[in-house]
DNA sequence: ACTTGAAATTTGAACGATCAAACTTTTACA
DNA sequence: TGTAAAAGTTTGATCGTTCAAATTTCAAGT
């Protein structure tokens, strides 16, 4: 009690070499079926946990991947990290793999602290959850071959021959989604409300509204245009735009909107001007989305996570792969791949009043590789 | 650059022993100035950094701090444990320590991670975040001496004689800060919306109100009783109840809510009433409370995460105090304390219209030894 | 019974740092 | 100048594990 057991005293407990303890351990089918009865009694007895820190002196691997967690502004947000890290604790703890939080104030130390817990063994990989266009970071982890993954697309890459590993939310297939979901009841004149154009996410989610349109009505770029605002991030400019929206526009029969901050602008907008149901779907179900019962498009940060993992080490591997590794995709003949686009999951709520109801889901989807599903449905 | 440098490689640069490089590192004021300078141009020039896990294996320190991630739907649930962990994570850095995630899926399993983590020396010291009274996973913590701190009072234990060392965030103080900030405005008659009684959470909320209309208006406890509402967590039962609130009394002037959901149902209640500057404050400062502009009361995570460390370390340590250690408090004579109350801070906002306008904040408070502020304010 | 090779197990060395104690140099003071 | 004490530096051992190679055990084939 006064000292932990090491390998050797479950040695001498079992009557084997300390080796044969290590084996048991790590490669449990090279040791005779009775003597690894008799070790792990041993081990049982003892209570012996082997010494993580020694364990990583000797192998050289830590076991642990670090996440960097953003500056409180930018990037994955609120509760969507939060989920996120949940998910990817959990996840990484069934391959045997630890989750190690860092933060840095700018991008120097970044690369500082990048540099320190990479030469201290402390991370065999990083996630960095907001990348830049040119990242310096993304360049020198790259460039000195340290395994990463980043939760968000490269942008303004091809996202076919990718520079790195990445993971990202689809928010095409999202509001595709959300867009024939509206359509299935029967909605003709949709609109949608984005952000600025420019913004590679904003665009995307848009898109997927437009394909769906396009698709079920024949519309043109024009119209859709003509059926599009634009507005900054923000729950009272929203609800001005789409104030403004129906004094010009008194044909409209519901929206998709590009974030549920928006669409709970417009929803207010949709209350004031007295709309009995007017359906409004948002992005990323947000706790606001859940309060106010909006429907939304929800991120299913599970998926994000057991993805982030597979391009880190595998399908099924233990072990980070070296920066640069083939990652051999689980269906046959598919091509290598360099990241996985995860779909989002829209959820159906009465937003068309303030007042939730409960909750109706819609069916579940999966991970699709990127281009497949979109290019197909552009057609 | 085929290997990483080691202590041997910087002394043999810079003509000195491994000992000497180890003390320049880790108690550089024992070393001959000239020397250490030598030796740091060698770490410098061959850009070394000391191997975490060797250090960890030698010192039997391993300078991290594992964090409970809850299973999602309890405890500090969002955004909230996501900004702690932001800033717990900066401040642990700021003392070489670092932040290491795991969850577990049952009580059994989260002590048997604990063990683990604790005899493989993979972290030093523990934050638990979701604690239940007589809880068994405190419990084995405590018997087994493992440094740890609670964030979130311990429940049915008596505050000043604690069992183990937590931080929380001062409900109490909140809402009287909210109750006095309506007060000052020249509001009367304001109203208190909870949780049904028996939560000690929402009980302190209320009590933080009561205390403050109580040396306000000089209200009795029955008094207090008739301007109280209680109802389950929700928007849409809270809307409900304060609906049924209004047209049972029609001089309330103003509410506080004992979260923002709560506060978010009464504010689309009297909306819906068609009052005018109805100030509604809400608890926890959430999204949802920014995105729609509702007045609230905001944990100080930064503060919390500071606490957290200052109890598992002392005021400026660098290593984690011994379970059972003494923490002397800042303040002369003071006694010692197991725990830290934060004084959260309101955020006021045009809670009156769903429309948000700018954000203006009270001023400054700070972190107040358990019982002396409230005592005080009770007489 | 003898060889052969595979299977199972053991042994010595190493991973990279710090501790504890020994040693050398410098400083202070008679 | 001599000597004791203090300051600065070095040496050997050690933390607990796994690697690599050596050794022993065992089963099969001749």
């Amino acid at each position: 009690m006064t000292q932990l057991p090491t390998v050797d005293d479950v040695a001498r407990v079992a009557n084997v070499s300390r080796q044969t303890v290590s084996n048991v351990l790590n490669s449990p089918e090279i040791v005779k079926a009775t003597t690894r009865g008799r070790v792990e009694a041993a081990i049982a007895e003892l209570g012996y946990r082997p010494h993580a820190s020694a364990r990583r002196l000797r192998t050289r691997q830590s076991s642990t991947i670090g996440v960097r967690l953003d500056p409180v502004t930018n990037g994955i947000s609120g509760s969507v990290l939060d989920r996120y890290l949940h998910a990817l604790t959990e996840l990484a703890a069934e391959r045997g793999m630890r989750i190690m939080l860092f933060t840095a104030t700018d991008l120097d130390d970044e690369i500082e602290q990048y540099r320190t817990l990479r030469d201290g063994a402390d991370v065999d990989a990083f996630v960095v959850t907001a990348t830049r266009h040119a990242d310096p970071r993304i360049e020198w982890l790259t460039t000195e071959r340290v395994p990463f993954v980043s939760f968000g697309r490269p942008w303004g890459a091809d996202m076919d021959a990718p520079d790195h590993l990445w993971v990202d939310v689809d928010g095409f297939a999202g509001h595709y989604e959300a867009t024939r979901h509206l359509i299935g009841r029967g909605h003709t004149r949709i609109g949608y409300c984005g952000w600025p154009a420019g913004s590679g996410t904003g665009d995307e989610r848009r898109r997927g509204w437009a394909v769906a349109m396009n698709e079920a009505f024949g519309l043109d770029d024009a119209a859709l245009e003509r059926l599009t605002t634009r507005t900054e991030e923000g729950v009272p400019q929203a609800r001005r735009l789409i104030e403004k929206m129906f004094a010009a526009d008194h044909d409209l029969e519901a929206l998709v909107c590009v974030s549920d901050s928006v669409a709970l602008g417009a929803m207010m907008a949709v209350n004031e001007a007295g709309h009995r149901s007017f359906p409004v779907i948002g992005f990323d179900n947000t706790p606001v989305a859940q309060a106010v019962g909006l429907s939304s498009v929800e991120q299913r940060l599970d998926q994000v996570a057991a993805a982030t993992l597979e391009l880190l080490m595998g399908a099924t591997g233990r072990r980070v792969l070296p920066s640069g590794e083939k990652r051999p995709d689980d269906e046959a003949g598919a091509a290598d791949m360099g990241h996985r686009l995860v779909i989002p999951k829209l959820v159906v709520r009465r937003s068309s009043h303030l007042a939730p109801v409960d909750e109706t889901e819609s069916a579940d989807a999966g991970i699709a590789p990127a281009g497949s599903h979109h290019r197909e449905e552009m057609q």
